[in-house]
DNA sequence: GGCAAATAATTCAACCGTTGAACAAATCAG
DNA sequence: CTGATTTGTTCAACGGTTGAATTATTTGCC
């Protein structure tokens, strides 16, 4: 219930959007009329807003397509591929990540820098994120797409304006982010990293489940949650700590002083001491060569996240569980003892299933969907770009 | 993100629904003026729009309070307490409630008819309940109020059209509420008893916290989710259901066929066994003597519900959670446990509080809430009601 | 007691965005 | 080439908000 007055102006700020938003979810470039068709809004109105939308770099035109039959052909109307773009930053445990996504949801640059990032300083870390940030401005802006904005997934809790609360695994506290990036002219903004890959996940491939939980397996396992088409960042945009929540109350002791935390079962650490090595691509061998202590600790690690995602389910009634991070290429294993606790212990499972099912996107889900959340706002609230776009 | 066009009748809509919302949060009543003030319209507009309210029965002027200072008094504008009211109705275990709350959200009228329903069918329970309703309507239209609509609150899983779906403690299954009931020319929503009691908790007293968790315990435990001011329903509906999450997941079997559910720990039967008796009067009758067997089992009952609770919270990020239902006269010895464990559980709870306390309403919170919840939605549209007030 | 100052509420022309109908543009079928 | 058909634009009308002017009603002061 947004209590702000409507204006006239936000007649038009609303139908920007919707006549934008109409253009990205059809199934093939659709004319004026197709969209005064589905909106119910007048053609006269709909030509009156796609003017707009085209003059400020939001739309753009493409060839009629072939029609059937008689009647003027209709010109077709697609995303501007050269319009705004988002820039999408990730800063995670062992690698930095870098890509450029168009308005029209094209991933137009991405890079990825691999390096154990525990060691170094935050301000190392930052001036080698701002590095490859300025290369992928420079490349996409070469190719013709304006940067609008950009937004930075952290493995951390992010306080109001961008400052890192905490960030255990990086071991960075009340780190600010966007000062010390240094973007100029550009609004940065920071998220955690489930937020933001689950944010992706939500607006890649068709559209799909408009409420579900992503599960961001690294050394800690944090929790993206997307309720009716939106994130939901809590009362205070610190949501998702799903590590720490009680699988065994009287467990092992956490290191974040608590008992039996899904974190000490399910963590990326500790599947890796139950199966007895200290690295990822050599668990992933194991497990593919049928190895049974490796199978036996991911089965026990996927136990262990089923208990506590079912938990979730069963206070939120939702019909879809991504797994992503370091889950995502262990999913073979993970997910049938995953839907074996939640098919067990969700009341409503039995007349309404529960998928569970890895992530779409992979490892690159933050960083992508930091981008995309950019070029969102931007699709959500084109008001404020065409404002912005027509000063200079 | 509504994806409904917007004409110049949804300015109006909306502008209705924010001076009536105005008027409502108003510490005392405000003048055209002072909503103008505080909403940023023109004094013209908000004329305008209160004169339709007044004209819709949904706002009254009242006298002029006296003013410091020269200039023409202002009349003062408060909430009708003749126009629409909401009947707020229900089925519990043990009783039938039947309420009027009016626009402003007084309650007009308030009954409550004890007896165990588990014996009775459907039929008969809802043929008194609808006696109970004939009534308080009859008895709230001699005082001048009209019932607007109707709001059933059920301990179970509603459905879309008012089925009901499953009410374990009831033995009701797939039963028709709405039809059965049969008020004339009401519309009748039902929905989940604690969904309804968290409504009634958000808008009893001042305005308190917008995200919150309210945790209804009876035979069974379930919980009304409250995000930034609005129900969180769930992907079908069915969300809340505290009662199944696993607090040790190789505890004692529940009904639901999993294993260690919360309901197993803290449910109603679960504490009278406990402490050996068979009596919630008898119950509260030895705690408050003190007796140390009743202690106990609370505590550990207590601590149960205080592990399910810090999971939804390291989830959710809530900051407030209430007890109601049952638990809100054992408050005094279950709040500091459940307290406790949410301190030592929730990640986050170190540097911002979670406040946990008892139910404000009390067992009155459901049909208070139901009745609520009638007015909120006419509150919320006036240009609904407004529509249909003009009619007759 | 009368008058100026102050505040509340209403009136009215202007403006903005959507509507609906009329019209121009572009194609196909015969 | 002509009529039918569909797309897109133009324009007067309409609904709703704005802002300034006007009316209404009180207090304070001489």
């Amino acid at each position: 219930m947004s209590d702000l007055p409507v204006r006239q102006g936000s007649l038009r700020e609303h139908n920007l959007g919707l006549v934008l938003r109409q253009v990205a979810s059809a199934p093939r470039p659709p004319s004026r009329a197709d969209i005064a068709a589905a909106t119910s809004l007048t053609r006269a109105t709909v030509s009156a807003l796609v003017d707009d939308l085209i003059t400020g770099r939001l739309l753009a035109e493409v060839d009629p397509a072939p029609r059937a039959g008689a009647g003027r052909p209709a010109a077709g109307l697609v995303l501007a591929a050269n319009g705004p773009a988002g820039l999408g930053l990730e800063i995670n445990i062992d690698y930095l990540a870098a890509c450029v996504v168009d308005l029209a949801g094209a991933v137009r640059h991405h890079r990825v820098r691999r390096a154990d990032q525990r060691p170094r300083r935050p301000d190392e870390v930052l001036g080698e994120l701002a590095e490859l940030a300025a290369t992928a401005r420079d490349r996409a802006e070469r190719e013709g797409v304006e940067v609008a904005g950009a937004a930075v997934a952290v493995p951390g809790l992010v306080a109001a304006g961008g400052l890192v609360r905490l960030a255990p695994n990086l071991g960075w506290r009340d780190v600010d982010v966007p000062a010390r990036l240094g973007l100029d002219g550009l609004t940065v903004t920071v998220d955690n990293e489930a937020n933001l890959a689950a944010l992706g996940e939500l607006h890649t491939g068709p559209p799909g489940p408009t409420s579900f939980l992503y599960v961001s397996g690294e050394i800690g396992i944090g929790a993206g949650i997307v309720l009716n088409g939106a994130l939901y960042r809590g009362a205070r945009g610190w949501s998702g700590e799903l590590g720490h929540v009680a699988v065994r109350p009287d467990g092992p002791t956490c290191r974040c002083g608590a008992q039996g935390c899904l974190e000490q079962y399910a963590g990326q650490e500790a599947i890796l001491r139950a199966a007895g090595t200290a690295d990822t691509e050599e668990l992933m061998r194991r497990a593919e060569d049928g190895d049974p202590a490796t199978h036996e600790a991911l089965t026990n690690a996927g136990t262990a996240l089923g208990v506590a995602v079912a938990g979730v389910v069963n206070v939120l009634d939702l019909d879809t569980v991504v797994l992503g991070g370091v889950y995502a290429p262990l999913s073979s294993w993970l997910c049938p003892p995953v839907e074996a606790e939640v098919e067990r212990r969700v009341l409503t499972a039995a007349w309404s299933p529960v998928g569970v099912r890895r992530s779409l996107l992979g490892a690159d889900a933050a960083s992508v969907g930091a981008a995309g959340a950019v070029v969102r706002e931007i699709r959500d609230h084109p008001a404020r770009w065409l404002s912005r776009a027509l000063l200079p």
